[in-house]
DNA sequence: GCGTCTTCCTGTAAGC
DNA sequence: TGCTTACAGGAAGACG
C-alpha cells in the first residue's frame, strides 16, 4: 500500500520516464476512477496536447504539472504506474493510459480500483478538494511542530487514529504509524489529550527517521507494491511490528501484538509500548 | 465541531 | 476439491 515513501519513489522513477512528454490521448476503461472532472469525456479533452513538465508530491498524492493544469493523482491501495511502449499489450486492471506522442504510454494499474485523479486548474490544486485540507508531512522543510502539537493533544481519539489523519500530518499510512509509535515508544490507543510534550517531539522524530530510511530502502514492499521500473522495495525487511505479530520484539524479545483500532490492523510491543 | 461508521473494490487466505 | 466468508485499508461522505 504506497504511503509517503512509495509514492516519493514512484514520483523519482516517474519523474525520469515522463517529463518533458506530451499526451496524445487518453483511453479510459474505468470511469469512476476520474473524480474531477464530473464527465471523463471532459477530462480526455482538457488534457490533450498537454505536456508533463514536472511531478510534485503532497503527502501521498501525486501531482503531475501540465500545462494549464495540473493532475492530482491517489495510488489508494493498490494503484501503480508504469509507462510501456504502446505496441506491449495492456496488463490486466489497467484503468487509465496516456498515449504520448513519442510512442510510449503511462499506465496506471489497480487491482482494487480505489484510485483517484483529479484534473484541475494549475494554482488552484491547494485551495480545493482533495487537496485542501492535507497537511505538511514531517519531510516537509518548514514542518510546524506547533500547529502538529496543538492538533495532537486537543483531540480525544487515540493517537493511532490521529497520525492516520491527513490533515494532521500527511504522509503516514497503517504501515509507517506503527513503526513510528513503536519507535517512539508509545501505545496506539493512547489519548492525543494525555500526549506529554516530550512525546510529540518523539513522535515527529520517529516519523522522520522511519520515513527517511524507508525512502532510502525504496519503500516497502508488502503485497503488490513495485515502484514505475517495476522493482520492488526493501523496507519490509526493517519493519520493526507491522506483520511481526506473534513474532519477538527485536529490542526487548516479548511478543508483538496485534488488535483493531477503529477497524485498522494494529501492531505494538506491549513493553515497549506501555499504556 | 468532532468522532465514528460505512462505502468503495477485489485478491487471498481461512474455514467448512 | 470447491464453495463461502473474512480480511486487507485510504479517504470521502453520512450520521450521531
Amino acid at each position: 500500500m504506497p504511503e509517503l515513501p512509495e509514492v516519493e519513489t514512484i514520483r523519482q522513477t516517474l519523474k525520469q520516464l515522463t517529463i518533458g512528454k506530451t499526451i496524445q490521448t487518453v483511453d479510459i476503461y474505468w470511469p469512476k476512477i476520474i473524480q474531477e472532472p464530473d464527465d471523463y469525456h471532459h477530462f480526455i479533452d482538457l488534457i490533450k496536447n498537454q505536456t508533463i513538465h514536472d511531478i510534485r508530491r503532497k503527502g501521498k498524492f501525486l501531482l503531475f504539472d501540465l500545462n494549464q493544469h495540473v493532475l492530482v493523482s491517489h495510488l489508494r491501495m493498490e494503484g501503480k504506474y508504469g509507462v510501456y511502449p504502446q505496441r506491449e499489450e495492456l496488463m490486466a486492471h489497467t484503468h487509465v493510459v496516456f498515449h504520448f506522442t513519442d510512442g510510449t504510454d503511462l499506465r496506471y494499474r489497480d487491482v482494487r480500483k480505489l484510485g483517484t485523479m483529479h484534473l484541475q486548474e494549475r494554482g488552484t490544486e491547494l485551495t480545493k478538494k482533495p487537496l485542501l485540507l492535507v497537511a505538511q508531512d514531517p519531510l516537509e522543510a518548514d514542518f510546524s511542530l506547533q500547529t502538529f502539537q496543538k492538533k495532537v493533544q486537543k483531540s480525544e481519539r487515540n493517537i493511532k487514529n490521529i497520525l492516520l489523519d491527513q490533515s494532521v500530518i500527511a504522509g503516514l499510512g497503517n504501515i509507517y504509524v506503527d513503526e513510528t509509535l513503536f519507535m517512539a515508544g508509545i501505545h496506539p490507543l493512547t489519548k492525543g489529550l494525555s500526549v506529554t510534550d516530550e512525546q510529540v517531539i518523539q513522535i515527529v522524530e520517529a516519523s522522520v527517521a522511519t520515513l527517511k530510511d524507508a525512502v532510502k530502502q525504496g519503500g516497502t514492499t508488502i503485497r503488490s507494491y513495485v515502484n514505475s521500473q517495476g522493482q520492488i522495495g526493501m523496507f519490509q525487511q526493517k519493519l520493526n511490528v507491522y506483520g511481526q505479530n506473534d513474532k519477538a520484539c527485536r529490542k526487548c524479545e516479548d511478543t508483538i501484538m496485534k488488535i483493531k483500532v477503529n477497524g485498522r490492523g494494529t501492531h505494538y510491543c506491549p513493553s515497549c509500548q506501555p499504556i
